[in-house]
DNA sequence: AAACATACATAGAACTTCAATGTATTGCAA
DNA sequence: TTGCAATACATTGAAGTTCTATGTATGTTT
């Protein structure tokens, strides 16, 4: 997969998700092509970490799926947020900031804030 | 422990310690006192925490173990940094730095990067 | 002497990761 | 028409991670 670490990615992936998925409603293939694109292919969530972790955030109430078929015919499972996500999602950008700053600190950088 | 999750604690500790032990050599103990100290007590690292990832990291080449006696008479087990734990390092801060900048697209905060 | 702080260690239950593998369907090139 | 690639979702399980609980030990303070 990517570069990163599987410690960075793994958390990162839920905040991630939950962001693209805060401004529309997608699907798991749609949602790794958005990620690749955002990250200009510096991440690359592969069928055995995407899928997983989206059955997880459903099984924990951060979204919601119900399937759909596009216009060509294909079957798709869809996934909206819904408001404990919303919250989670609050919480991870606040925690990261706080880390964000911990590090920048430690490592003499200027953090980026607000 | 801290109200970070599980998941950023694990993503930073290594980078943080990394950090730590880059600027002077130290003790667990010690470390978990930087840790607290730097982080405002927002990140407060347990026994159960510090010292098996210590024991990772000594395992995997980036840091190195050795007793000293305190004026007081106590044993204390110090970590220093070595080559394959700086250059882990400049990796993690690299990826940290793309990833932060990936996650500030996403949630459109201005990164602000040396 | 007792309590507390300091100091290091480990077990193990619970959890996480993701490559490998699977099934399925549509579009396109040969 | 066939074969391949892209699209689309799913699951297993080996390997790894987390951290509470518990342990031992020692120096300092009450």
């Amino acid at each position: 997969m990517a570069k990163f670490s599987k410690e960075l990615v793994g958390a990162t992936s839920i905040p991630i998700i939950l962001s693209i998925l805060s401004t529309k409603e997608s699907y798991g293939y749609e949602i790794i092509q958005s990620v690749k694109k955002i990250s200009n292919g510096q991440i690359e969530y592969g069928d055995g970490t995407i899928y997983p972790v989206l059955h997880k955030m459903e099984k924990k109430g951060l979204i919601e799926s119900f399937w759909k078929v596009s216009e060509n015919g294909r079957k798709r499972k869809y996934y909206k947020v819904v408001e404990p996500g919303i919250e989670l999602l609050k919480l991870e950008k606040e925690n990261w900031l706080i880390v964000n700053q911990i590090i920048s600190k430690l490592w003499k950088i200027e953090p980026n804030l607000t």
